[in-house]
DNA sequence: TCTATAATTAACTCACCAGTTAGTTAATTA
DNA sequence: TAATTAACTAACTGGTGAGTTAATTATAGA
């Protein structure tokens, strides 16, 4: 079954692929069905015969895409026991999934720019709960007085929201460095060097006593 | 001259405010020039008159919003000597401006999350010079060792762009915490409450010593 | 091998929207 | 006050994009 002439999966697949690059690049109103279409080699009609219509899909696209990360931070956040180590895994987690789909984070801004006024149920859930794991691992560490003083909206945006901000702005601010040489926008940071240094910079801001070794397994 | 039948600086700027609202309720291709028409109660025909096409008036909106929170922080900022201070009125203006101007955080956020494709030049050298100031008062402190490690750009991001989605997810971290009770998604702090947070944040972020009255006259 | 059904396609429709145009009315100036 | 210009309007156009439809082809099951 390698190669067949019909495939509903795979062109199903195809689409939502297809469709997660390009409305993360263009945005959902420009970017038209008959671009997704071409882009995957298949005909428009598809489209519809699969996902309905276009706020069908997008829904799909972006379902996909939240299913993804969050199973990827839950499972992996249990490695340790300690609050700040689940801050840790928390952190780098989302940063290496996010280099790894980079569409994510531009749908996520956007979405968040429109104040979700057209925010399907599930996506809006789906990013509650990803909040939710994070306000936990701080109550947890607050309730053991590891952490002080941590609103966990604000810190939530100042983690993951920065993290978003430094990968969809990447090449705005290569742009800026260059026209621009004694500015320093972090150009050529890794997602690995910055994830690192939001971790660092969380500490402080928590007030975190002293390190006592935080790598996992 | 109060009331004059016409009166093009007016409609003009009719034009614009209602451009600004619903481009940043919307989003650019939600919004269309009919939309704007009604809104501000003048002939669609006028905002081409005016502004040649919909991507000359979307230029004018986003110069208008930037050029004056500029200046408003630029002169706002002379305040004080130190840049500790500097930094708190950094801070300070931006969330007071954003307060009033609700309007600019959400059209930042999008251009961003856009990476800038359609970034008319004018606007990037807009944002860059925010930056730019932000990036001088840091270095400024860390020469003279009151801030330590400072990478300019992400610390922007944590201070800015947290600031913007703060003001942007407003009405979904309202939907969010009446869902779900146990969750604090701080949906009725203050702006002011915010910025002063953020500003602590940092301040433990960069490591500043101990705090010598900071307040401006 | 025949049949029912799922996958796929080309060619449409219809609404909507950016931008135009030709003409009208108010203000300004000579 | 006549003429010129600037502000404004109603009605149009052309293109585009979401969604449909009716027909076609592959595939699996009997």
């Amino acid at each position: 079954m390698p190669k067949q002439k019909r495939d509903a999966e795979a062109t199903k697949a195809k689409i939502i692929k297809n469709a997660m690059i390009l409305f993360s690049q263009n945005g959902y109103d420009a970017t038209t069905a008959d671009d997704i279409a071409t882009a995957c080699g298949v005909n428009k009609a598809m489209i519809f015969y699969y996902y309905k219509n276009k706020a069908g899909l997008y829904e799909a696209v972006m379902s996909e895409a939240l299913s993804a990360i969050h199973t990827e931070v839950i499972t992996s956040e249990k490695c340790c026991v300690s609050p700040l180590a689940d801050l840790e895994a928390f952190i780098r987690t989302y940063a290496s999934y996010c280099e790894q789909n980079p569409y994510l984070p531009s749908l996520l801004l956007r979405e968040l720019s429109n104040s979700g006024t057209h925010l399907p149920e599930m996506m809006f859930s789906s990013m509650r709960q990803l909040f939710t794991l994070l306000s936990e691992i701080l109550t947890a560490g607050q309730k053991q007085g590891i952490f002080q003083n941590a609103q966990p909206m604000i810190i939530y945006f100042m983690i993951v929201g920065t993290m978003n901000l430094m990968i969809t702005t990447k090449p705005l601010r290569l742009k800026a460095a260059q026209l621009q040489e004694e500015l320093d926008t972090c150009s050529d940071c890794s997602m690995e060097e910055i994830a690192d240094y939001i971790f660092t910079k969380t500490k402080l801001m928590l007030e975190v006593k002293n390190e006592t070794s935080t790598t996992c397994a």
